[in-house]
DNA sequence: TATTTACGTGAACGTTTGTTCATGTAAATA
DNA sequence: TATTTACATGAACAAACGTTCACGTAAATA
């Protein structure tokens, strides 16, 4: 692991732990033991830190669900292998999934709206998936905007819970247990 | 509308905006057409303005919940009960719904503890409806803990997709859909 | 009328913040 | 060997922050 590495290990533990605003380089130059000058022969800005890990994240979900979306499957496959995708992700990446849900808004224009269209393009891919499903008659026709944000509400789950105290089930599990409630509900028959 | 009234919305909406600690005390002044100093007429310091919103909105869903929760009713109206209570405080007080998912880190010990210890109680809460209903053979039996926070987490989307462009339905409609998929589930029978 | 209360003002405070600077060292490269 | 590269240092900077101060005004209260 090169310094650089474990500088952006750290950083990323600690931004988590206190926030991106309150996690100053003194703090991290602190969990280095270093210089606070020293932060700065890695990365150009504070700012430029959190986009470069926000940006990491987002092009990870990206070029997954691309891969799903193009792939010959059905929807309700692909639907499944969308929370397949994010459960793997808490699993190898919770820091950088944490901040995608809660710092993303530390972001200063024009990144900000880069990002922000960014996800909006993601969710408009999940939505298309569902989209298909209803029209297949595989899935129920609800409302589009409602049913694809309460699906990615569940998948948020994963996130908030397991920085909390982090889930002890194993990711097949977790998968079944998510499919279930997404796929029949929660009500017996 | 009192000043402190004024004083207290204007407040909730830029913390909002740009998040608790990205907003001074100097823009709400602007904000507000007056001086810095001014401000501290109203408060004591930016901390209670945080304190006292985050508070506020944690006894509304508690006592809504204990009330739903002491009914003589089935778990699953009971469940419904709580959707219900979830939509109408975002369309009622979507500011403060906000503030309950996003800033509450910003607080500092030892309020922090108490409002994390709330928060979980009024998970448990949630919690105790979902397992009397598998109990009683109407839920499925999933794991508790999934169950219950998967739940929420759909409930999390109201705030999301509200506060960035609120939904066009009503109350009792967006309760429909969501009803329909923590029931139900997505697929078609 | 006298006095308290609510609201308003502008300057100043002490701290903390991100960032830069000039300078240094030790290892890799040429 | 000479020179570039990577890492390290401590002091300093200017800006922004929450908060306080002494003072002022106008209306409500006694």
């Amino acid at each position: 692991m090169t310094k650089k590495e474990r500088f952006l290990a750290v950083s990323l533990k600690l931004i988590n732990e206190k926030g991106f605003k309150a996690t100053t380089i003194r703090d991290i130059a602190s969990s280095l033991n270093c210089e606070v000058a020293n932060i700065y022969n890695y990365i150009d800005s504070k700012q430029s830190l959190l986009e470069t890990y926000l940006f990491g994240i987002s092009n990870e979900f990206h070029s997954a669900v691309d891969t799903i979306i193009d792939s010959n499957i059905s929807s309700e496959k692909k639907l499944r292998l969308i929370i397949r995708t994010h459960i793997d992700l808490m699993v190898k990446k919770p820091y950088e999934l944490a901040l995608l849900v809660n710092e993303w808004r530390n972001l200063k224009e024009p990144k900000l709206g880069t990002f922000v269209a960014e996800r909006n393009t993601y969710e408009d891919k999940v939505k298309t998936v569902i989209k298909q499903g209803m029209e297949q008659g595989v899935f129920k026709v609800l409302d589009l905007e409602i049913a694809t944000f309460t699906f990615l509400s569940t998948l948020r789950w994963l996130h908030d819970k397991n920085s909390e105290h982090p889930v002890q089930m194993n990711p097949i599990e977790i998968e079944r247990q998510i499919s279930t409630f997404v796929f029949s509900g929660i009500s017996k028959k």
